[in-house]
DNA sequence: GCCAACGTTGGC
DNA sequence: GCCAACGTTGGC
């Protein structure tokens, strides 16, 4: 099982929004970047990752599951681009905001502090646990 | 709203 | 294949 992060403007697609979905999830559309794109090639059912807000709020405020395999964006005729489908498992408790991590010495390397612009990132499992632990999970 | 960082595009 | 121009992302 891998871990996740993904970055959503919320007056876009809030975490509010993805919880409506519930079950059924929601495709994670309008990705054009190629890393992001590949990242999510490589993941597999059940994955988990973090939902976080970019722009306004700064901080991971849910848990999201990779509930489908990549398949064509919807959004566009490129067969270039790729997306998942998401479903929203919880809500983390205490959001941990982006000054958190940067402050966090055991999250400095993570791709949220290091790959600022990457809208679909892997997180290590040490990661994982520890922005766990401070959400309150 | 500004602007720095960085990814992508396209001319050569 | 290089690199300048351009567009987009995202923190502040």
């Amino acid at each position: 099982m891998a871990y996740w992060l993904f970055k959503s403007e919320p007056h876009k697609w809030s975490w509010e929004m993805q919880k409506a979905k519930g079950a059924a999830g929601q495709e994670w559309d309008g990705v054009r970047n190629y890393q992001a794109r590949n990242n999510m090639r490589t993941m597999k059912i059940g994955d988990q990752g973090f939902f976080y807000h970019s722009n306004e709020g700064l901080e991971i405020v849910g848990i999201v599951e990779v509930c489908a395999l990549a398949h064509p964006d919807s959004t566009t005729d490129d067969p270039r681009w790729e997306c998942v489908d998401i479903r929203a498992v919880k809500d983390v408790p205490k959001p941990v905001s982006l000054s958190t991590v940067k402050a966090t010495p055991s999250l400095a390397k993570m791709s949220l502090v290091t790959s600022m612009r990457l809208s679909v990132q892997p997180v290590t499992e040490e990661e994982w646990a520890i922005v766990c632990r401070m959400g309150g999970l």
